[in-house]
Order: C-alpha cells, then sequence, then structure tokens
RNA sequence: GCGUUGCAUCCAGACGGCCGCUCGGCAGGGUUUCCCCGCCGGGAGGAAAGUCCGAGCACGGCAGGACAAGGUGGUGGGUAACGCCCACCGGCCCGCUGCAGGGUCAGGGAAAGUGCCACAGAAAACAGACCGCCUCGGCCCUCGGGCCGCGGUAAGGGUGAAACGGUGCGGUAAGAGCGCACCGCCCGUCUGGUGACAGACGGGGCACGGCAAACCCCACCUCGUGCAAGCGCAAGCAGUCUCCGCCAGGCGGUUCGCCACCUGGCACCCGCGGUCCGCGGCGUGAGACGGGUCGCGCGCUCGAGCCUGCGGGCAACCGCAGGCCUAGAGAAAUGGCCGUCAGCGCAGGCCGCGAGGUUUGGCACUGCGCACACAGAACUCGGCUUACGGAUGCACGCAGCA
RNA sequence: GGUCGCGUACCCAAUUGGCCUAAGGGAACGGAUUGCAAAUCCGUGAUUCGUGGGUUCAAAUCCCACCGCGACCU
C-alpha cells in the first residue's frame, strides 16, 4: 500500500458549464477509442476532473457506473500524476458511447493521456518563454 | 419430474478486510462567509423508468352562473381523488349431455336531429320488385304451351358485411304472421333486488338495419401553470421615484410671496495624503422601489407513512390499540479492489432403490463455467403501463410409476 | 426535472374511413436522342404506411399502449 490515503474530494471536481467550456476549448486533446481527453492549466493548487457523458452513451445506470469508474481511476492514480511545470491541470474527460470497460483499462488510457496532455503543455509553455 | 401460462407472496446474493463518496451528530484544529482531521450513526427501487391519469403543495386568476374546449361512460361500493381497485349485472367466445366453470368487453343514447354505408346487387333504409310464381282477359297454337295486357304476390334465384323476424304445420290461384305451435322481439302489470337487471303473467302479428373509438344528445368531472412552482438573503449593473445647501446668470410661469428647469462657482461629499493646507472631480450624496441573470439558503422530507395485533366487510378497503422514524444529492452521493461461503449449470466418478430400463435419488468427491436480470431517487404521494432475474405455494398441460 | 411535436420507398413528401394495387418530385436503373456527355422525352418499385392491439363490413386514416427521433423551458 502506497504511503498517502488516496482522496477525491468536491473541490477536485470541475463544475460549472463554464468551467467546462473553457477546458475543452482548450487546444489539446487526446482521444483514446472511447474517451476524449481535454487538459487546461488551472489557478488551484490541485487536478481537477470534470466528466462529460452525453444521453446517447446509455441509460442513467450506465453513465452512473462509467462516472464511478471514471472517478476511482483518477482517485487510485493520483501519484502518477503530473507535477510541477504548467501546474495542476483541469481534466476533462467526453465519453462517446461504448461498452463500459473495466477499472484497469480506464487507468491505462486515463495516464497516458494525462502523460501526453502534460507533455504537449511543457513543449508550448517552453516555446513561449 | 419437466414445461411454462395465469395468480399470490417474498428476495434483489451474504459475510469479512482495505480504500473512497455523501448527509447528520459529537469533539478538536486552522489562514474562521470557509477549510482540515477523528469517532459514531444513516445512505436507491419494485419498477426509482415511461410521464399516461389522479391528488397534495406553491404562485397567478377568480362574486355567481352560462358558453366554448377537453375528458369519463353498465350498476353498486372503495378512496383525498382517479380514466384506478373490488363485487355484481349484461353481451360475446371457449367448454360441457346438461349444470357448473373459464376467458373477454371504452358496456349510456340510433322510435332528438344531421351524416355515412364503397364494390356487387332489381333494391341499402318513409321501402321497393330484376329474374321469377299465380288468377283473370285477349291473341296464337304443332294442344305440351307461347306472347301481350290489367292485377295479386315475395316462397325460390342471385349480390352483399348487412335484404324488413326464424323453424315447422296449416292455408292459398300463387303466396304472405294470413292462422297456429315453439323460439325471438315490442308494450304493460306484478314480484324480487339499493341498483344494473332477473322472473312470472297478460297483451300485440312484428313495428325500431348498422356505425356515436362520425358530428351529436344526455349525465358527471375539469380555472391556468408547474418545485426549473415559489419564498428569502447578499453583491455588482440598468431603470424609476423621493429627499438633500448657498450665490450668480438665463428662460418660463406667477396670487408678486415665490416656484420649476438649465448653466456656472462655492460648500457638502469623493480621490490624492499620516494630518492640515492645497489640488482635482462634481448629480458627485442619502433613502426607497425594482427587472432579469448568477450565487447561497429555504421549499426538502413525518407522510392520504411503515410494521404488528384485534375487530368489521364476500372483497377492494375501513376502524381501534401498540410500536417505529426509514436517502436527501446538486456536472449531481450509496462506489472500487481482494478473499470466503452458500447457490446454479455442464461433464466425470462413487454409492443407493429396482428384475431391467428411458428416467431417478444422494455426495463436506473432482474439473470447468456463471455468480447474474431490468435498472439509479431529483418536491411528495395513489394508480396505470412498460422492462426484468430468482425462490415458494396454488391452478393448468405433458410424461413416467403405482 | 418538466412541456410539446413528428414517424408513409434511398431522400423530400401528398392522401374527405371505401375506384389505395398509396399522388407527386428528386435520386437510381433501362431505353430514346448525341460523335460522347449534359439537358430533354419514354419506361421501371421489393413500402407489414414505426410496432402491437382494438372499433368498423372495411383503417395509412379513428382509439389505446409501446418504440424511435426531434424541439422548447434551463
Amino acid at each position: 500500500m502506497s504511503a498517502a490515503r488516496l482522496r477525491f474530494r468536491r473541490s477536485q471536481r470541475i463544475r460549472g458549464q463554464g468551467s467546462f467550456r473553457q477546458v475543452v476549448h482548450a487546444r489539446g486533446r487526446y482521444d483514446a477509442k472511447v474517451l476524449s481527453f481535454h487538459a487546461l492549466p488551472n489557478a488551484s493548487t490541485a487536478h481537477r476532473l470534470g466528466i462529460s457523458i452525453g444521453r446517447k452513451v446509455g441509460t442513467a445506470a450506465r453513465r452512473n457506473r462509467i462516472k464511478r469508474l471514471l472517478r476511482e481511476s483518477f482517485r487510485l492514480t493520483q501519484a502518477e500524476h503530473p507535477t510541477g511545470a504548467p501546474g495542476p491541470y483541469d481534466f476533462v474527460v467526453v465519453v462517446r458511447p461504448h461498452e463500459p470497460l473495466t477499472l484497469a483499462e480506464y487507468r491505462a488510457h486515463m495516464l497516458a493521456a494525462f502523460a501526453y496532455l502534460d507533455a504537449s503543455w511543457r513543449k508550448r509553455s517552453g516555446e513561449r518563454a
């Protein structure tokens, strides 16, 4: 078991239509097959996660299931999230219609996406400086 | 034993460990509208769904009534109410020798009115008569009959979803409720029933085709919008109104006291500044009202509530007594991982019952697979409808044995 | 969460309860025309009228229940 206990509080969630729009419209996207990840550096002290999942994905029970798995992935992988540089990010995951995957698969997608997005933002801020 | 149809009831895998979310309570800490940490307790459904009905509740409207529009439709009961539920009545279907029985029905009114009834058929809705049948008269005749005419008929033919009661006997020129019997129908009276209706008796030869999920008539019901209803709080931004000085000038009104408006200066006030002076700004100040937007709080969970017992009722349901508190989120909580245990299916093994066998029973036996469906509260209830896994019981069907 | 609307062929779509074997247009296909095309002309259809029940003699049409799609309040 890892040293620190991993939590996922309300303050680590993205809320409000404006916040979502900012992140999604920010340039920088990573596409897994059924998920689409967006990132934007934020002004707070921690990474935040927002999940966008439309009606076409399935019934309310299935949408809840996928959201829970994604939040659990985010919570359990916090130790491996990018640190420093452009700062903590706001991540938004857009879910496309698909059969629900396992927790391990969502974790793998999420880590790959975060690594890619972090590298992309580091490169961009480096050019600017 | 299997099947699955119908009905009823119940469950919605359990337990343990670790991590996490949310609400409430208690205690503590911090940078004290908030955040953090700890402990204890609560945390999805039978459909939470579809949003098809009925209510509560909120705001707006409203004397009352009528019209319009929409809905409901056998009778009686249940209910806060309903288009729901229960019981009964009636029609239709299945079944039976028959009686029972089962299923099903949006089941008021067609002798208030209007409309429609295609095609076919002579004729499709005050009846009428195509092919026919028959008397009589006339003509012809090969003496069977044929043709024409005045009439009488509706049994037979054929069409249609539907043709103006049905069957039988009598009757007749041929026929016809023309007469009779039975069935059906209509009217009246009586009896039973709260009633829908049912039964009996009497009368009438029989009129009243179907469609109202066509318009319509009758009876009853319905104001509109919906918790994103709505109430409150604070902040910034429009707008409206009121109040708040002095002096000068202009313009207008005037009861010659003054009043209103505009412009300028000073003061107040604001900014610069530790303070004064000074400089700059000048409807700049105060109050009230207030629209939408965003945020927060309330609405928000104790209710036509749940459980148990007793009593009433054929039942739906009701009454009484005792006990219980049982989710309240907000990009939206009840989740994730691991293990164990039943449980289920398949294959194999062993044992048992039996003469044998399709079949069948048992197992701390082995292996593999599944461990599960439909589905997530969003103000709250009562129903309906739809989706769906399993267990038990009853009924039904099939097979085996006795 | 709430309130509405729509569904007819590949696409757009019309249709007083009855001559519906469902109008019409585009597209597609075949033919004519042309040196070849376009345009034009002629012809060609496999629609359970979203699904399932019901009313009626008769339903795309009327009624009910489902399914799918879309819009609005925000």
